[in-house]
DNA sequence: CGCCTCTCCCGAAACGTTTTGGAGATTGAC
DNA sequence: GTCAATCTCCAAAACGTTTCGGGAGAGGCG
């Protein structure tokens, strides 16, 4: 409704005037660029954001394509993610654009659309696998974007990520220490990357502890699909007596599985998880997991898609956050969170 | 980088003709036509998203500001429910942008940007609330939306909800049914919509049963808020053989409150939830709830919204969804999901 | 042949912004 | 008084699309 044009009739002002007052160029008088000011904020103006995305060149939004499973996606902490970095976009103007497509030809797709059309100046990419072709179709393209996580390409990228390997090396270690040998680890599918990093941390607490490290199970990151692995793996004498498992809902499954196998969870055996869902603290007993700073991680996301977009070489391409270890019952700790 | 210009002077053709040609236009034969489309998916050719919306003056974008909570938002199944609603628009070429905001002076400014920039076409209204600024802000700007529930405005707008009502009158019926008396309902705050529709189906079963309907407990919906307030309803010898709450992670505290007074649920006290959440099936005894299709929610809101922008006067303006009720064994039942 | 209708195509305008390349006025130096 | 420098401002072009209003040519009809 209100147009730089209607504005500038209004004040007696050339378009061009108008947009450089508001603009803030040294260009126009400080008595103009005042009253300008005043008399766009009275009526509210707003540059209507298409003229000036086509104008600029950029679209001045991010875009975010989520992967949605064949079944169901399902990420615990996924969105207060979406509202962390929707919030930090909001502060420099940028909208945050939100698709959903499965893995495979049609996630392909989607990618190769929005770079076509311009819709998205960035994107970020979640849910990141070993070998992204996500990765691979944006380098190649010259979008920027950041990642949620790693892959295993040569070349550099940026990405922020939490220290799954650290965190589950710790855990494994803390449960060595507890005085436990035969330590489980329950694995999410291994084209994740973090699966594998997760993975890696228990292997080298184990070996360099000296443990065996063959009771290794791959599962998807479901509780149905914990349970049944962990069930597998309690039957027979030489039983774990302790489950790491890569996700909190795999554990919650693993609890579950114990308690049907006559296990007192937290004494007969322990059971970690990882993210710190609201459901872990309320299992029975409650679980001991670690999680992620959620909110740093998604401004670091933000940030460093600005520092890519405003030519900014950011110091270091790639941030790996710490976890916090959240010792509860389940590996019979006293309750401390 | 392909732009119509450029197919156009490939094609030996204008631009218009170009671009009626890609629109189906009857004004252009059908042998150019088809010339003019082959190329255009030989290179690719999009349209500029920016030059079609300003021109069109239409952001073909969809709008949906989710609430964050001053602590934290989280809604069980509004990732998926965001899954299926970008999936719905992208078969219509149509984004979903995405914001965030907390319920207030905050939530009240972004919704006036959108109308404002006119960065999108239309909004999604999430977590509406009985009386809710947002439905008033959009009708008086005259911007087409559809909630997810409802108000309780007198003036008609569009809606999809699920029957809360009628769920908890069910599950409130069957309990009766069983046998249950002292049949208490731990209700959400009562500014949301749903909290109010739940509660009255809770209320509606015990009065026309004739029983008391003065165990009614309001509490924020979280884990930690359900056990507080189920544990001050178990203490005494008059307390509830039953607990209906208003979400599945209410429910999820009453189970454990219910624990740690030393009952046994499913036998000694009935629990039951909403929402059917994935924790839900993994408490000890697994929760009784009901559960909506959210596949076919949001695709309703998406249609909803379309018959609005295409100036269909949709069939009715609400649409409210059966719910589908779970037994377990947290009331007693065979485990039958 | 003249006129009219159809078919197929196109030039130009418009959407609202940003930005380029000045242009007029004022000031200061000489 | 002249010239250059400085300060303000502006006209016009451009971004890429859609659409309005024809216009040229072919064919039909009297």
């Amino acid at each position: 409704m209100t147009s730089l044009r209607s504005l500038a009739s209004d004040l007696g002002l050339s378009i061009t005037t108008v947009s450089r007052a508001l603009d803030d160029y040294g260009d126009v008088a400080k008595d103009t660029r005042d009253r300008v000011r005043r008399a766009a904020d009275a009526v509210g103006y707003r540059p209507h954001s298409a003229a000036r995305r086509l104008r600029k060149g950029a679209s001045e939004t991010i875009a975010l394509v989520m992967p949605t499973e064949p079944g169901r996606f399902y990420e615990p902490v996924f969105v207060e993610l979406l509202a962390v970095i929707g919030e930090r976009l909001a502060a420099r103007h940028f909208d945050l654009m939100l698709l959903a497509a499965r893995p495979g030809h049609e996630e392909q797709a989607v990618y190769r659309r929005i770079v076509k059309d311009r819709r998205a100046d960035a994107c970020i990419i979640v849910r990141t696998r070993r070998q992204d072709e996500r990765v691979a179709l944006l380098q190649e393209a010259g979008v920027p974007f950041v990642c949620h996580g790693r892959t295993e390409t040569r070349t550099p990228y940026a990405f922020v990520d939490g220290d799954g390997e650290a965190g589950f090396r710790e855990i494994t270690g803390r449960l060595i220490v507890l005085g436990h040998r035969r330590i489980a680890h329950l694995a999410a599918p291994d084209h994740f990357t973090f699966a594998e990093l997760r993975a890696r941390g228990w292997h080298m607490a184990m070996r360099s502890a000296g443990l065996p490290d063959d009771l290794k199970r791959v599962c998807p990151a479901t509780e149905d699909a914990g349970e049944t692995a962990a069930a597998a793996l309690l039957v027979g004498p030489e039983r774990p007596t302790a489950l790491i498992c890569a996700t909190d809902r795999m554990a919650i499954g693993a609890v579950r599985a114990a308690q049907a196998a006559g296990l007192v969870v937290g004494r007969d055996i322990a059971v970690t998880g990882h993210d710190n869902i609201h459901a872990a603290r309320f299992t029975h007993p409650a679980l001991t997991t670690m999680e992620l700073d959620v909110k740093s991680v998604g401004e670091s996301l933000v940030d460093k898609l600005f520092d890519d977009l405003d030519g900014k070489e950011s110091a270091q391409k790639g941030m790996i956050f710490p976890l916090r270890q959240i010792l509860r019952a389940s590996t019979g700790e006293d309750e401390v969170n």
